[in-house]
DNA sequence: GTGAAAGCGCTAACAC
DNA sequence: GTGTTAGCGCTTTCAC
């Protein structure tokens, strides 16, 4: 059997009041005990068990992350910098792929909350608000990465979508692109309408007209965008420039472009959104608007932390601003 | 406060054990208080505590994946299909990217015991085998997915890298190419072996000579791929054909031909493996070899589940096919 | 400085 | 059919 706090306090004469004080570093212990037990520990191989102090109101040390597939590059690059900084505080992450499925959402939210999960993290698009107010309202850790919901009070993890609609949109038209498309993911979701003013008012300042016809509304897949982009391309009056929001749409119209027999960017230019590894990988690389994927996960992970520990007072907002990287797709 | 097995039988009328009891489904209870109970449970919202039952002995309902790097597209899908047939079963999964680093590995197996987690799942690279034989001494339940280690006697589900090997050459000398390249990206590995043994049954078959000084020995990324390339193909006699061992590296074989004005397929064929959403997504389109990644995560996970459940008597060695995706990239 | 004991929320004998 | 009760491994007062 594993070794218990019991076997180690026999092991070293002494209670097992004085084992926990040690194990936690709380209470007066002689360094003499201290080091006794210590050494019985490492002897029996001794692993507390989280289970059973977490029983007694501590941490669990593990935090859910909701995302809509792992297996998105997207996604897999925030769960991967949230991974890390979860781990640098000592806690682990369990991975939650809802598919933007509201039943997989209330199904992993409800495991997660059995488990006693210190926090959760939501990067999901389409979430049952309902689902999450609920979590406030039971006084469960809540944060939001690369995803908005004003009317929610929780800290929360973004770009500035609108900048980034704007800097995509206004380096097509400073490129002297007069017909901008733009795909978007989801009408739904804060960030595409965000992407979206920001994509009219770079338009308005070029003094370009903004034409309804033009916003495409896809999903969030190469197959989708694909989709989209040989529908307009193949209008009397096409685009000469698409803005997609996110990698993925960009390289569907990519392809579109090529089974078109245009060329990128001669014929057509393209950016994209997100700055996942696959813009740097497509031919010729995608121009594309960078989220600080890196920055996002630490500063929510921060965030939910102090707000476990109760170190916190106030929640807050942080916006994170874009960049937009130059590379060969618009022109 | 969260309601406990105690609030609810309190408000039902009955004592914990027969709440117990509704809950898991044991025991016998008339259908009245059964009824009762959960009228009551949905009432407030009840939750039982996952930690608390884990504590009399049952499961924590949690696995563990350790792989290499989630931001990795071939492990992202693997910890997808892992994760999805995890939640079929009424599991959650915990991810832990290890960067293949030794410390690492030993911090988050720590922390996953700590947790008491029902079993762990390696698809990490360079493992301490050490660290493994102790998993399986202390009888936590242990599976092998896409790795193998011939010497630990674990449930192990991979592909057969040695057909795979085969099946990439061989399209290549079927192709008439008579120097033909292998990157490997690591050569401790079992699956490198093993194709590169693939590879040379290939070349034999072909009548070609096997010659080391095209066994190239890279890592896992675009940019080492790149570079090995880049080195190889100016030599004197360079070769006309590259078999990548995995996509990520093919990709870095396809920039560093581009950068030395060669053009794919006609002036470099190339061959990667793994056919990740990559595969897909560069110009022309990757002739690789296909894992079958989703049956890979379902077999892992039910063949851990039932160790974990105790309803298996022999750990087992699932081999599956791998087949070869032909597309643009190889002529 | 150290220990005894209550309790965290649940399960599983066992009694009734 | 249902309830009593003894743990599971740990934390935390509170005595000493």
């Amino acid at each position: 059997m594993k070794p218990t706090i019991y076997d180690v306090a026999r092991e070293a004469g002494v209670s097992i009041a004085t084992v926990s004080k040690v194990i936690n570093g709380t209470g007066r212990i002689s360094d003499a005990t201290r080091k006794r037990v210590l050494e019985v520990m490492k002897k029996l191989d001794y692993q507390p068990s989280v289970v059973a102090s977490a029983l007694t109101g501590k941490s669990t040390y593990t935090i859910g992350l909701l995302i809509p597939d792992l297996a998105n590059p997207f996604f897999a690059e925030i769960a991967r910098s949230v991974e890390d900084r979860c781990h640098e505080h000592g806690f682990n992450l369990v991975i939650c792929s809802t598919d933007n499925n509201p039943e997989k959402e209330a199904q992993y939210i409800s495991l997660l909350k059995q488990k006693r999960v210190d926090g959760i993290i939501v990067a999901t698009g389409i979430n049952d608000e309902a689902l999450l107010k609920n979590l406030v309202k039971q006084k469960i850790p809540l944060a939001l990465i690369a995803r908005d919901m004003p009317a929610l009070a929780v800290d929360t993890v973004l770009v500035d979508d609108f900048l980034g609609g704007y800097l995509a949109t206004n380096h097509l038209t400073g490129l002297g692109h007069k017909r901008i498309a733009i795909i978007v993911e989801n009408l739904n979701l804060m960030s595409s309408k965000e992407r979206i003013r920001g994509y009219r008012y770079a338009l308005e300042e070029a003094k370009l007209p903004y034409d309804e016809d033009l916003v495409l509304v896809s999903d969030f897949t190469v197959e989708g965008g694909k989709h989209c982009a040989k529908q307009v391309l193949q209008r009397e009056q096409p685009p000469t420039a698409i803005f997609a929001c996110n990698d993925l749409l960009a390289i569907g119209v990519m392809q579109a472009a090529y089974e078109l027999g245009l060329r990128i960017p001669q014929d057509l230019s393209v950016v994209g959104f997100d700055n996942t590894i696959l813009a740097t990988i497509v031919d010729p690389q995608l121009t594309t608007v960078a989220q600080p994927i890196q920055d996002m996960g630490r500063q929510v992970v921060d965030l939910l932390i102090q707000e476990i520990k109760g170190e916190k007072t106030v929640r807050q907002r942080v916006v994170l601003l874009p960049e937009l990287v130059v590379r060969g797709s618009a022109k």
